[in-house]
Parts: structure tokens; sequence; C-alpha cells
DNA sequence: CCATGTGAACCGGTTCACAGCT
DNA sequence: AGCTGTGAACCGGTTCACATGG
């Protein structure tokens, strides 16, 4: 089990299934079976075993799954057994409303930084925070940094002519993983001229991007609409 | 050319391809070509050709594409020539942030009703509407539709535990087209008893729905910061 | 007998090589 | 010569059938 080749969508519906375990934990629903997930995650239930064998053996032949184990087990698998640091940049309605979004700061998820280069917007108060500019960033990341803390995630909640530029300045502090709401597909750093033309910068190595794009989702829906023999009811995450 | 078999994959590309184009149209660049629009997409010529070639020849071998061409095909094709009138099930931040979002209007998307069932958020205006109560929602659809209008998308922006319920209202309204912000898989309903046992119901048939879900993006984003060997940068709306 | 776990078959999407047009 | 358009090859993810264990 070396943790090679798995599918993205793999992922994607461990999260689903992650999500649909805790519902049942708290519906005090303590066994369950691939064929009772995949129902409430619309996919079959080969899928969900699947999936699963990717990561290990979490279930008993014959019996089925314990709820809290494989919710343990689901947690670990996709990291959210230890603390992540987060920062928001673009502090609009759509920052405010994630920073705000129940269910955010589950987990080991916590806010720890907002930014934006509004004046007006810079020294407000959102939760327990305050916005802060923008190029104040670098030193914010270096700071947590020396308290050997780190900040390992960022959202970019900027106008989308301001993703691209805001990325790079995420990127360049140090930040390894960006949620991009922005409707705009971020271009990493590639070095011009010299002997490594087109190689990826530095600061961009081991970068992860995540997109969330309701504008996307909402254009794919009015094809979709039009094509409905094309899709059938599925769950799939889109963005 | 029957439009059959159309990988979800490819819709998603065409809507970032046409997003490429109007940004170059914008900036006054009218001549591109497979490898240009792949450069800025982050995927492959091969891909974006393969793509194209689902719904047809837009090029001229040689040359390449015009911007304005091929920007109007993928609009027709998308479907976003024709007007979309769309409501928001939710009006918390979330849902207002989306009302306001700009680009959102763009096209021929049109918000036309604002629905929560929070008396405090009732009779509010936000930009030219008023938020009206959840329950005038199938009399509101109905108006509509006797003045020749139709509602053809639902937005949900509710709190997860009430997204399956605002969902099931919204296509008993006729609604046909559904974007879920909520975490939560959507379940159709479908018939118990009877001689079509388990056959879906009614109200649902047609039904399409997209996803757009950052809590998931955020804990897929967890995993890859640990795994970062097992994503390698890419485009790909998550959501 | 039941439900998991898994090697193999299948299928669909991506990649490729090249034919075709300008 | 250059770049599109496309049938075929390839590859990877999903589906399947069944062996395994409770």
């Amino acid at each position: 089990m070396t943790l090679l080749n798995i599918p993205t969508a793999t992922i994607s519906r461990l999260v689903t299934y992650l999500r649909i375990l805790e519902k049942l934990e708290s519906a005090v629903v303590n066994r369950t079976s691939s064929k009772h997930l995949s129902d409430l995650a619309q996919v079959s239930a080969f899928q969900v075993r699947k999936d699963l064998a990717y990561f290990g053996r979490f279930g008993t032949r014959g019996m089925g799954y314990t709820v809290g184990v494989l919710k343990r087990e689901l947690r670990r698998i996709l990291g959210l057994t230890r603390p992540w640091n987060v920062v928001i940049l673009g502090m609009g309605r759509l920052g405010q409303a994630i920073a705000n979004y129940p269910g955010a700061s589950e987990y080991e998820f916590s806010f720890v930084g907002l930014f934006d280069v509004d004046p007006h917007k810079i020294g407000n108060g959102v939760r327990h925070l305050t916005i802060e500019p923008m190029d104040s960033l670098e030193g914010f990341v270096k700071r947590l940094k020396a308290q050997g803390e780190g900040v390992e995630m960022g959202f970019l909640a900027v106008p989308p002519d301001k993703a691209q530029e805001a990325a790079q300045i995420l990127v360049e502090a140090g930040v390894k993983g960006v949620l991009n709401f922005a409707p705009v597909v971020l271009q990493p750093r590639t070095l011009e001229g010299g002997g490594r033309e087109g190689e990826l910068a530095e600061e961009w190595k081991g970068v992860v991007v995540e997109n969330v794009d309701f504008l996307a989702g909402m254009k794919r829906l009015a094809f979709y609409i039009l094509n409905p023999n094309l899709k059938e009811l599925e769950m799939e995450v889109s963005v």
C-alpha cells in the first residue's frame, strides 16, 4: 500500500463518506455497510469498497463497518486530525461568508489571518480577527513560523483580476495549499531565459491548488439543463 | 455529431476555454490556437482540440481559431445565449455573497427571486429584489409561468440540515436545475411501496444537480498538501 | 449465509500520430 | 510548412465476480 495512483475522484468521495459517517454518528447509528454508505453517497457499493481498499481494511466481513472506526480512519487518511492554519485573502462579501461559514472551523481548521488591500476594510473585525493589509502577509507568515507555527492554506477570495497576483504573494510567503474561489486558472510562475527555461519556479514546487468556482458550476448547469440526457443524477463534487 | 457520450470533464473545460476567450477578446487578441489556449487553461493542446471536436469544427487548419468565433460557438454550446432565471434559497451571508457576486448576472443569467425562512430577513432588499418567505416559492414560480416566463435554476444556500428539504421544495415548484452549495448529497425522492418501488419520483425526472462545496475542497486540499506527489498542478474545477 | 476485499475485465477519457486543409 | 481535426492506441478508473473470512 504505497499510496500511489489514487484517483482524485476517490479523495472527493472519501470526503463525502466522512461527512455521512459524522451524520450517522450524531444520529447514534453505529454500524453501516458499503451498501448503506453507497445509497447515502449516491455511488455504487463497489465504488465505496474500492475507494476504501486503497487505504486499508476497515470493515469486518459479513458484518460491515463500525461508524466510529471508519470515521476515525477517514479523518486520519484525509489529514483532518492535525491542525491547519488558514489565511483568507480578500475580505469582500465572499471572504466574509467563508470566514463565518459554520463548519469551516470544524476539525482542526482555524482561520488565523484575514487580508485585503482596501483601506476601508483593513482594521475591521471579523469574528475574533482583524483584517490586515495584504502586504503584511509575508511578515505575518514569518512571524508565525518563528513561533513554531505555520500557515498551511490560503483561500483566494479576491476579485478575478487580482487572483493571479494574490496567488503569487501567497506562495511566495511559503503557503503550499491554495483554495481558489476566483473564476481564473492560476498560472504557476515558470523560469524565463537561463538554462532552465519553462521550469517551475522554486516557490511553486509542491504547491497544490483546489478550485471552487460557482460561476463555472452555474454554466455547467445551463448546459446540462439543455442536455439532461448527458447527465444522470449523481453526487460528484464539481468544483 | 449526436451529442452523446461527452465527458463531464469536457464541459468543465469548455467553460474554462470560454472564460479565457473572453479575457483574450477584452485584451483585443483576436487569433488563438489550441496550443495557446492549452497553456492558459493548463491542459494539453490535444485535449483542447478533442474537447472542441465533440461539437464541431471551429478553426482553420494551419491558422488556428478566431477568438470571436470560438467564443460565440462556446456560448451557444453551453446555452449561455438564452435567458436563465434564477432563484436563491437561503439569504444568509453566502446567499448574499452569491447574489452580489460580480459576473453572476453576466450573460443572460438573472436573479428573479430570493427566499428565506427567517422572518428577520424576509422583506429586506438585496440589489433590486426583496427577500420573500420560502413557502411563497411555489406560487412565485407559477406566477412567472403564467407570464410566459420560467425559473430554470435554483441555488441552494441554506444550512446543511435544511438543504434536502429546500431541494424538495425547489423541484416540486418545477425547477429543473439545482446548484447546491450545501455540504450534503441531495437525495432525489423515490417511490415507496406500490409496483414501482424505488423508481424516481415524478418531480425529480430531468432534474440536474451541480455541487459547489468549499468545505469539501478544503478537506481535499488537506489531503493533497500531505500527499503532494499524488497531485501535479492542474486546472480541474473541483467543487 | 453475509458483506468485505481484490484481481481481472471492461469501459471511457486522454494521449497520440497522422491525415487533411490552408 | 503549420495547425486543425480525428481514428486508433493507451491508460486509468469503474465495474464486476468471486474468493475470503466472520
